[in-house]
DNA sequence: CGGCAAATAAACCAATTGGTATATTTATTC
DNA sequence: GAATAAATATACCAATTGGTTTATTTGCCG
């Protein structure tokens, strides 16, 4: 049987994907049951095996798609901007709403994975340093494209400022989510979006 | 029986606490079984419930140890210096050793717990933000004696500042743990100590 | 040092865990 | 629309879960 586009199986795999990528999210792996994930996808133990070789499988194809989501919706809130400074300025509004109009239930996948996966689960820890890679490097990227445009200071450490950028805003993030409001994120945000223009020069 | 100012269950009590506080710190609470415990302390479960009416209890109590253990150690860190300046710089430096010297195995236990409480403990959040408050004060305190003794500068928001200041280490922390090397921490840190001295004056 | 309370150990419990085997639908292709 | 392969449901499994009960040992005070 050749799937087909978008097959029956095909469409049972992707709901219970983002259904268990919600549960891992707020109550963790270790912490979400299969029974957790049997009630939250209204489909059997045997279906989600038989799309699911085992839990951590499962959890990994839940992490990878929540961690594309979040790619994808940084990538598009800065698509419409060219000029570096304004591609900035949309990725700090992006965070801005992050609680109020989130990615996913329970906070950033990133953060919650990668504090429960480091000691515990490698191959999630894997995927945890991949994506955390591909955010630094596209931070790296725009720092790069803001020098060349000449909006940026070139002498500024791009390096650095990405590990800065990354770092404060998962830390306002674990606060804000840490005290159920959204204030001690904007604080940081505010903070940062001053050092950046430091930083980079006004842009 | 008047317990002694140190008898033999006070010690195991203790024992357990700190052991437990390792656990939980690494495996998290879901991820801690009663065996694990039970293998670490060296104890049977009979005397781990004579001591704590349930895992949750001994959760709290792991968790008060390891917070207070990194309070005392912040504060020892200060507490040889008076002006806010030193002081800023030995409690920057406290967490530059922060991984190579660790409170306790696993990584911040306030990071950590706050990740894992907040969605699912209410009693183990309820602390977390506690120790979030307190470490908050802290900073601010510090900055306040700082304007005090005119090392500062007066227009400085204290408030904000201290936000931004454990987000980002928290931040830094994460990154470091989740990359398995101390340099992301040490990059965080650095930054954030230029960042203070614009917005306090150079200290 | 004897008595007793506290601390510890050991055996036990029902419920749930992650995972499997097998039966029964359901979807897709010819 | 029949054949068939995939998807789903059901029932089951041993092991482990958090927690309790009961027995035994230990530490402590008069």
């Amino acid at each position: 049987m050749k799937p087909a586009q978008t097959s029956k199986s095909e469409r049972t795999r992707q709901l219970i994907i983002e259904k268990s990528a919600v549960l891992f999210n707020q109550k963790g792996f270790a912490g979400t049951s299969y029974q957790d994930l049997i009630e939250a996808t209204g489909v059997t133990k045997g279906c989600l095996y038989g799309h699911f070789g085992s839990k951590d499988e499962l959890a990994v194809a839940a992490f990878e798609f929540a961690a594309q989501t979040l790619i994808e919706r940084v990538g598009s809130a800065m698509a419409p901007y060219e000029q570096a400074g304004d591609r900035l300025r949309a990725l700090l509004n992006f965070y801005r709403h992050y609680l109020t109009n989130p990615i996913i239930a329970g906070g950033c996948p990133l953060l919650n994975t990668a504090v429960e996966a480091d000691d515990n689960h490698p191959a999630l820890h894997e995927r945890v340093v991949r994506v955390l890679n591909r955010l630094h490097k596209g931070v790296r990227n725009l720092i790069d494209l803001g020098k060349e445009q000449g909006v940026f200071q070139a002498s500024a450490d791009t390096h650095a400022i990405a590990t800065f950028f990354i770092s404060t805003v998962e830390g306002g993030i674990l606060l804000a989510k840490a005290y159920g409001e959204e204030k001690p994120l904007q604080t940081v945000l505010d903070q940062l979006e001053r050092w950046l223009q430091q930083e980079l020069g006004s842009f």
